[in-house]
DNA sequence: CTAAACTCTATGGTAACTATAGAGTCAAGC
DNA sequence: GCTTGACTCTATAGTTACCATAGAGTTTAG
């Protein structure tokens, strides 16, 4: 039985081309496949992976949550979630809200950071040698 | 021939002490081992690693520098520029303020990130089901 | 038909550790 | 002297999201 799809033609990119399409490198579009986050349609005859248009738009997406530097392992549940269309996306928004949490976390710990850092600069005025230098005492010290 | 140092008694510790007296971990301080970072002084008949108060010192500026965030090269330079004490310290300046940069830089990396993430949160009003999140919608939309 | 360009799998490397296994060491109590 | 528990030893695997490489096979343009 030949079926009505089984006939029409889609045009098929092999990885090299996804990638240019996407702006990932290949490395990584094998590595999300191993990830189970991208499949691969299906092969050619001589195995190399062939992708369809899907394919890239479902790249493009995982792309988009890199940018926003969601881990690979919520952007699976991402991708599981959006399999449900009919349920309730409070677990979406939970994920991104918990995200911004870490990522405020993260900024403050970097501000603390930078005013020590500020601060151990100051205690070397430049000109000074090794032995006098500030920076080295201050760090010899134990803090608090 | 026995010199006088030699004879003089010296508190040594094993690692587990070493970890209390310092706060890291026995892991970390055989890590900073294999690093390069921190010497043991000697060993017992048993093969235990014993250290003396100077290690002590050098490890709680390992971990001060750590709780800066520098990393173990930089470290490893730092011990290294501490040892030529005639010499100028620009170089300890030099690191510092490209250190200094590179927070700066990743602070507002996240800064940016965080406003993406809050737009993103913002395109969806909880109560909604998986099929009309306006997260997951925004995450399919292709970006610039 | 050949050479370049592409793809395949498998493996090792990155940073700074943590965690584990399996074996040996040490100190105290009986 | 012996056991028991706490400690230590080395070596290895795991963490994260890839990148780099080797060695082999495939495809395509000229």
């Amino acid at each position: 039985m030949v079926t009505i799809e089984s006939s029409i033609k889609v045009r098929l990119v092999k990885i090299g081309e996804l990638a240019k399409l996407t702006g990932c490198s290949v490395q990584s579009i094998r590595h999300y496949e191993k990830e189970k986050l991208l499949a691969t349609l299906r092969r050619s005859d001589g195995n190399f992976r062939l992708y369809d248009s899907a394919t890239v738009d479902q790249l493009k997406f995982i792309k988009h949550c890199r940018s926003l530097d969601l881990s690979l392992a919520e952007i699976r549940q991402l991708i599981a979630l959006n399999q449900q269309p009919g349920m309730g996306c409070e677990d979406v928004n939970r994920m991104v809200d918990s995200h911004i949490e870490q990522v405020a976390l993260r900024i403050n710990e970097l501000q603390d950071l930078q005013d020590k850092l500020m601060a151990l600069r100051n205690s070397c005025a430049s000109q000074s040698t090794v032995k006098e230098c500030g920076i080295l005492q201050t760090l010899s010290v134990t803090q608090k």
